[in-house]
DNA sequence: TCCCTTGTTCAACGATTATTGAACTATTGA
DNA sequence: TCAATAGTTCAATAATCGTTGAACAAGGGA
């Protein structure tokens, strides 16, 4: 299930790092996640991701681009997906991991 | 964290029943949850619950009631709770659990 | 006091699940 | 064509988690 998926500190990390994205562009691309674990393993939540319908992909040359299924989750579960992106917002301090991706991927704000 | 707790189906059954009884009474006695799971699986997830801050038990004589730490939850994850909860009535159909539940606990609406 | 009920704790097992490295596919560019 | 890059898939390991039964503690009622 959704929450299921969102248990994973690594996956909430990935999500919240879309959502935050979500304001700029649409799009990451998977190298941008990789302060966040090996890349085998990112290709392992990436399919968790997308089996629970949480964000999709998009293949574009030897890139791929994923993004959050805002609509569709917004439609299904109500809130939910603004309630644990704003809740792991308040706790970002707690996970040094994205203050580490947002040094490297993000530049700041 | 809350939301691991969350994505158990037996620990959100719990938290789906103890969030219906909040418009009758505000707790529920151990021993109506006994459709769910065994008295130690039982007591297993209501010490996960305890632990992450979602419930919180009173004893009285040999009873224990439980419920939702609303006011906390609220004010900690806003909006998480609700949207958690009316998802999960979405699909109570899949959770067969809480059909067998309401059957014998709840006695219909 | 004795027994029964209620619920927790402990230890053990089984089953998921996360993580890792190596092999593989596909695309880009020289 | 050859090498390099970007991701995925596979197999194996490690770790976590859920489940179960038995033993335990605490109250209530006869």
């Amino acid at each position: 299930m959704v929450l299921d998926c969102l248990s994973d500190p690594i996956r909430l990390a990935i999500v919240y790092q879309l959502a935050q994205q979500e304001r700029v562009s649409s799009e990451l691309c998977c190298g941008d996640f990789t302060g966040l674990a090996g890349k085998s393993n990112l290709a392992y939540h990436f399919a968790k991701l997308r089996e629970c319908g949480l964000m999709l992909t998009r293949v574009a040359g030897t890139n791929r681009f994923v993004r959050l299924r805002r609509e569709d989750l917004d439609a299904r579960f109500p809130g939910l997906l603004d309630a644990v992106i704003s809740s792991a917002a308040k706790d970002a301090d707690r996970l040094q991991l994205l203050g580490e991706f947002e040094e490297t991927a993000a530049g700041g704000s």
